[in-house]
DNA sequence: AGCACGCCGACT
DNA sequence: GTCGGCGTGCTC
């Protein structure tokens, strides 16, 4: 007797093969069951999707049998089957490359027997009633957070400040869910895997009762073994508390009770290859997922839910917290310094001071005051961090005598000037030379850097601060945090330990250096130029500068006993702007009612719905015409959804050409999700025959980004 | 995406 | 005479 299974494979959306496919088996095989399917001439790994009557539309002899079953698994839930059908039709992609993605890539590999040896080794309960009890008190507004968080099942939104305590409040409402039923699972959610370390001690330490490898991380950071074994220690249950990043998000984790997305409105949450997923987004909607799920199987506890949490909220978040349909829990004050103060001291948000351009020296870097303040602190033996968002020496190379500049040759950038090892480096594709001795174009020897990077700012730092002692009469010590100098692997941890240790007294870096990490005794942050993204063409450049700037400016004064004299300096030439004033007050509600205003009034997110259509090729034409092809193909097709969606002409991306590859895009937008939903999955088999058109075969790929970030 | 098959240049 | 370049075409 051969039964019929649907089974989905790692088919990418340039296949064109989005649904399952179809396989014969011996055995009527659960949904959900891991499974290795012959395609083509490999064997891949696939998840049956469903048991099917017939072999369809397809001849008998088409379907392959099935080559194995990972039989020591248990299937995949059909909540988690829900979850990626879902994530597979809102970003537009195949079910296979979604289901697949969200596997470990060990699994792919291995043998059902080596699978079956992984499983063997006996699970081990550790676990102990011990709860440790030395807790500290929460302060006031942690407590009324929690019990808010308690009383309501809708998302919540925890508005925090910087040093507010958030983490006490995850670590509190996991507590909660893990101590309520023995079987439920905690997802904690963090934006960057450096920041993971850390927090995972803290969590560990906390959940240490819980027993041996209770506490599982998910991110890429992992080996594919420790990944493996992490999925695994999840799918089985065995694991109560996951610490990820956003691939964590399509987990298997058969009893989640609680989703936490930490630093939610972080742009990295948005995955921005493959499968553009927002796991912020995919959390709010997994949880929802959960609590159906729960309520049928009704467990004593049933409902899951998401905790969300952010200084500055990403304005969807925000807004939903407007209209009701998130509670938001607000913590307005900086607790102590650390939570034994008992909150003595109540540490104060740093003082934020404006420095008008237009009024200092021509072509200064820093302004006077500015540096005035540096040395004083320096004086002081306090620290100070200095923050410039450009790597390297000199954004740009440049002759005086004809007009060469160093562009790349491959990309439409310039490269940049990296003094350390005088390279000229492209950001975007990689391409390095050595720096020429004279210009490439007229001979001249005259060729110099133009625009400041890190590098050079850590020189011009180090001749500004010379004669600046420190309070034992040696010289100030700057050193810089970058891509470039933490490149080898522990080095940034290094170079972090090194701050802890007050080995450093100006810090020079970029945005990474912004956020997360806990510096102590840091009493000044500079923002040197931010300027660049208060007339930016994307719209979400305000709300990204203020969020890194309100991050930056937590880093000040974390250590209550100093933050009455810290201060957060911000360098511009437009020092009235609205972003800055808000900013002075750190008023992000102000700041947000400001861009809703502008939002709304424009249409844009969270009031319209949008998403960009990229295409890439070898010539703008090629790109940019299929975009219009397909635009001119769907016209007369009236697709559902077409009346309400406003479809812009194609333009070359910001960056034309990376890597010799032209790009173009196409926004798409809508005042409904749902018609824009309607309208992409309906267009998608259009632009599958704008593809097959013979003056598109060069075409190199087209994708679709569904809630795009960045336009 | 893989991994084929499929037609044109420099090598044991 | 073969090894191999990557151009198009398919995967139940």
């Amino acid at each position: 007797m051969s039964y019929w299974l649907g089974v989905v494979v790692a088919t990418p959306a340039h296949s064109g093969i989005a649904g399952p496919l179809t396989y014969r088996s011996e055995s009527p095989l659960a949904p959900g069951t891991l499974v290795r399917v012959p395609l083509g001439k490999r064997e891949v790994l696939g998840v049956v999707w469903e048991l099917l009557p017939d072999a369809g539309d397809l001849l008998e002899t088409q379907a392959r049998p099935l080559a194995g079953v990972l039989d020591g698994l248990t299937p995949l839930s059909a909540t988690w089957r829900k979850l990626v059908t879902f994530t597979a039709s809102y970003y537009q992609r195949s079910l296979g490359e979604v289901a697949l993605a969200a596997l470990p890539p060990q699994l792919r590999e291995l043998s059902s027997l080596q699978l079956a040896r992984r499983l063997k080794r006996p699970v081990v309960d550790t676990s102990s009633m011990q709860e440790i009890n030395n807790l500290i008190a929460l302060s006031a507004q942690q407590t009324r957070a929690l019990a808010e968080f308690n009383a309501d099942r809708r998302p919540a939104l925890l508005f925090g400040a910087t040093g507010s305590g958030k983490t006490e409040v995850y670590l509190r409402a996991a507590a909660e869910v893990l101590a309520q039923d023995p079987g439920a699972q905690v997802l904690v959610m963090v934006p960057e895997i450096n920041l993971t370390p850390q927090l995972q001690a803290r969590f560990e330490a906390r959940f240490a009762h819980l027993g041996k490898e209770r506490v599982v991380a998910m991110h890429s950071g992992l080996t594919p073994a420790q990944r493996l074994k992490s999925w695994l220690a999840a799918h089985a249950g065995h694991a109560r508390l996951v610490l990820g990043t956003r691939m964590a998000v399509l987990a298997s984790l058969p009893n989640l009770r609680l989703l936490v997305v930490d630093e939610e409105h972080d742009p990295s949450y948005k995955q921005q290859e493959g499968a553009r997923y927002s796991a912020r987004d995919l959390a709010v909607y997994r949880a929802q997922l959960e609590t159906g799920q729960a309520a049928v199987a009704a467990p004593p506890h049933g409902a899951c839910r998401v905790l969300l949490g952010s200084a500055t909220p990403s304005l969807e978040s925000w807004q939903a917290t407007i209209t009701g349909r998130y509670q938001r829990l607000t913590m307005s004050d900086r607790i102590g310094s650390d939570q034994a103060d008992g909150g003595a001291y109540l540490g104060r948000l740093p003082t934020v001071r404006r420095v008008d351009m237009n009024h200092q020296p021509k072509h200064s870097v820093i302004a006077p005051p500015l540096l005035a303040a540096m040395a004083e602190r320096v004086a002081r033996g306090e620290q100070s961090l200095i923050f410039l968002n450009r790597r390297g020496y000199a954004p740009v190379l440049a002759c005086h005598d004809c007009d060469w500049k160093s562009e790349c040759p491959h990309c439409s950038a310039y490269r940049v000037f990296h003094k350390i090892d005088r390279t000229l480096r492209c950001h975007h594709c990689g391409f390095t030379e050595r720096v020429p001795r004279a210009c490439q174009n007229c001979g001249n020897l005259d060729i110099a850097p133009v625009g400041r990077g890190t590098e050079r700012l850590e020189e011009h730092l180090a001749e500004l601060l010379t004669g600046v002692l420190r309070p034992d009469g040696s010289a100030a010590r700057i050193l810089r945090i970058d891509a470039d100098t933490t490149r080898l692997k522990g080095a940034l941890e290094s170079q972090l330990a090194s701050v802890h240790a007050g080995e450093v007294d100006v810090l020079v870096g970029t945005q990474m250096i912004a956020k997360g990490h806990d510096f102590r005794h840091i009493t000044l942050v500079a923002a040197l130029n931010p300027d660049g993204a208060l007339f930016s063409s994307d719209f979400r450049a305000p709300e990204r500068l203020f969020s890194l700037l309100m991050q930056a400016g937590g880093r000040a004064g974390r250590d209550a006993r100093q933050s009455e004299a810290s201060e957060m300096w911000v360098q511009t030439f437009h020092p009235d702007h609205p972003l800055f004033a808000a900013l002075k007050q750190h008023d992000y509600p102000a700041f947000a009612a400001q861009q809703l205003a502008e939002r709304h009034a424009a249409g844009l997110s969270p009031f319209g719905f949008s998403a960009l259509l990229r295409a890439e090729a070898r010539t703008q034409e090629v790109a940019q015409g299929f975009l219009n092809a397909a635009v001119t193909l769907a016209q007369p097709l009236q697709l559902p959804g077409q009346a309400q969606v406003t479809l812009y002409p194609a333009v070359p991306m910001t960056i034309q050409r990376v890597a010799n590859i032209e790009r173009a895009q196409m926004l798409i937008e809508s005042p409904s999700r749902t018609a824009l939903q309607r309208f992409l999955a309906a267009w998608q088999p259009v632009l599958f025959e704008t593809r097959r058109q013979g003056e598109f075969k060069s075409l190199i790929r087209w994708a679709i980004d569904v809630d795009p970030i960045a336009i």
